[in-house]
RNA sequence: GGGGAUGUAGCUCAAUGGUAGAGCUUCAGUCUUCCAAACUGACUACGCGGGUUCGAUUCCCGUCAUCCCCUCCA
């Protein structure tokens, strides 16, 4: 659903260069070219991204008594992938086409009738070249076969070292025709043989063990290992239906095709629920997910008008789900999915009940009722969500001084429970000592309750910009009033200079901390 | 994976078959510094590998990476 309309590559390229400029994110391996699809947080956007799992946590699991969290190994058994049907399942069978190049799902090439004709190889008797490759052209019934060898000639004049040779005085070796009823093997396009379908596994496979021979998984999903534990945590925590489990994680995909800087990444975090419920439940408890979700990307500084949800239809969903929501968000490179919401009925208990030969039925005490349980699995996208934050953030805001003169503003205006830095602190004068030391003084008590900063580098304005830039909600600034040089009314008291609207109030030192968590939390 | 474009300082960009320059940033200094002031000084780059050449950042090949299009995204 991706909507050319609302891309801004401008926009995008600006967030970009500033996460890297100002330490956000940079690319895995760097220093070596950069390992593609893989990127590292700095010191920034790990500030960043561990307020968003922690408030994540923090709503999900801990403000909540009917979920509870849990921490799952990355190496994954075999077994349990197997069950889950991604080892198999979870890779498409591809062709390449012989002539163009492309690629192709074998499994979505029309079945065709026709002639093939099949070619061992070509020569070109002007300069002595020749080659032997076999190569087939389809004809689709009805017409001359004989139309093969222009399709040919193109294949094997792309051979030839010599480019500026017409394909036309190529002499072609046709070793057979065959009649074909239903065959896949030739693409649609422009009848060209296709290479045997392949696999491609999307899953990263890694091996361990005292000779190497064994095989494990990097997860493609953190759901899994909540199925495969789901027993156990129902047998060691007390619970009843219907509770959650939740888990924050690495996961990895290898991605043919990673893309629009980190929201397609090879390895990248996940915040996942799986709610399990009566089946009776289920498509309720999708919908209360949902609004819940929603919820909690407004307390994040995602605004509802930025998200866009879809019902998936059916058909188009995942075979095992009856029910998906994806909650998008307008990116400056499109509209791109954060959050799945998904009802997965009774799929992943049944498989692993399956594969496992254990059981993994509920037995409700009150209703005396023996069921499997379903799941309702709302699954977001953490380094996602990331971005979203960042680009939402974003703005560049144009000041006119009083002369008239334009200045363009960079500001990052993230929620103030989202921003790596709480508060920025600064003396008016680094010389001035005691401005220094009661600098210090406010750091070494906000320091147990927030991120702070502390700068004295350069004028003061460029300091509050420089806190602009990555998003820091408030500064505080010690000066000559606060050291009582304008009278006892102002001694003991400093600026605090807000982010967004760039005003400031004055405030005594001692209301600081209560102040400043009311805002941050 | 296919096609196209690109790769020079932290960022944005120059120039050049004879070893690179600017603006911004960063750092140090001067200045009672409140919205990126000025001045002085400093650091830092030809993605990587190979080839052609007396000599390659420049030309060629490969590779890696980025962007766009196609494909893909369970």
């Amino acid at each position: 659903m991706a909507n050319k309309d609302v891309t801004d590559p401008v926009r995008m390229e600006k967030i970009v260069s500033l996460c890297k400029r100002r330490g956000f994110v940079f690319q895995a391996g760097e220093l070596y070219g950069g390992l593609n699809g893989c990127w590292d947080y700095g010191p920034l956007g790990a500030e960043l991204k561990r307020n968003l799992k922690d408030y994540w946590w923090r709503k999900t699991v801990q403000e909540r008594d009917d979920v509870l969290g849990m921490d799952g190994a990355i190496l994954t058994m075999e077994q349990v992938l197997v069950s889950s049907g991604h080892v198999g399942g979870f890779s498409d069978p591809m062709c390449d086409c012989l002539l163009s190049r492309a690629r192709l799902r074998a499994d979505q090439i029309p079945a065709q009738d026709g002639t093939a004709v099949y070619f061992s190889g070509a020569s070109h008797p002007a300069s002595g070249w020749s080659i032997e490759r076999p190569f087939a052209v389809l004809v689709a019934s009805g017409k001359d076969p004989i139309e093969s060898h222009k399709t040919a000639r193109k294949f094997y004049g792309e051979l030839m070292p010599d480019k500026k040779v017409s394909p036309k005085e190529l002499e072609l070796t046709e070793s057979r025709r065959e009649e074909l009823v239903g065959t896949t093997g030739f693409n649609p396009e422009n009848g060209s043989l296709l290479t045997e379908p392949r696999q491609f596994n999307l899953m990263l496979q890694t091996n361990f063990g005292a000779t190497g021979d064994q095989i494990a998984y990097l997860r493609p999903e953190t759901a899994q290992s909540i199925f495969v534990q789901y027993k156990n945590v129902l047998d060691s925590n007390r619970v009843k239906l219907p509770f959650g489990i939740a888990q924050v994680g690495k996961s990895f995909r290898n991605e043919i095709n990673p893309r629009n800087f980190t929201f397609r990444s090879r390895e990248f975090e996940q915040m996942e629920i799986e709610y399990f419920c009566h089946p009776d439940d289920g498509l309720r408890l999708t919908d209360e997910w949902l609004e819940e979700r929603l919820k909690f990307y407004s307390e994040i500084g995602i605004p509802r008008e930025k998200l866009h949800i879809l019902d998936i239809p059916d058909g188009e969903r995942a075979f095992y789900s009856q029910k998906t929501y994806d909650i998008e968000y307008e990116f400056p490179f499109g509209i791109q999915e954060l959050e799945g919401v998904a009802y997965r009925t009774d799929y992943d208990l049944g498989v692993h009940e399956k594969g496992a030969g254990k059981s993994l039925v509920y037995f409700d005490e009150e209703t005396k009722e023996k069921f499997l349980p379903h799941v309702v699995e709302p699954s977001a996208g953490c380094d996602r969500t990331v971005l979203a934050l960042i680009c939402e953030a974003f703005d560049e805001e144009v000041l006119t001084d009083e002369k008239g003169k334009e200045d363009i503003r960079t500001v990052l205006r993230f929620v103030p429970r989202m921003a790596p830095i709480k508060v920025g602190i600064f003396p008016l004068l680094k010389k001035n000592e005691e401005q220094v030391a009661i600098c210090r003084q406010i750091q070494k008590t906000l320091q147990p309750w927030m991120t702070v900063f502390y700068d004295d580098g350069g004028a003061l304005g460029r300091r509050y910009r420089r806190q602009d830039e990555v998003g820091t909600p408030f500064g505080v600034t010690v000066d000559f009033e606060t050291l009582g040089e304008q009278g006892d009314d102002l001694k003991g008291t400093v600026t605090v200079r807000h982010r967004d609207s760039m005003e400031q109030e004055r405030m005594p030192i001692s209301g600081l901390l209560a102040w400043l968590l009311e805002r941050v939390r």
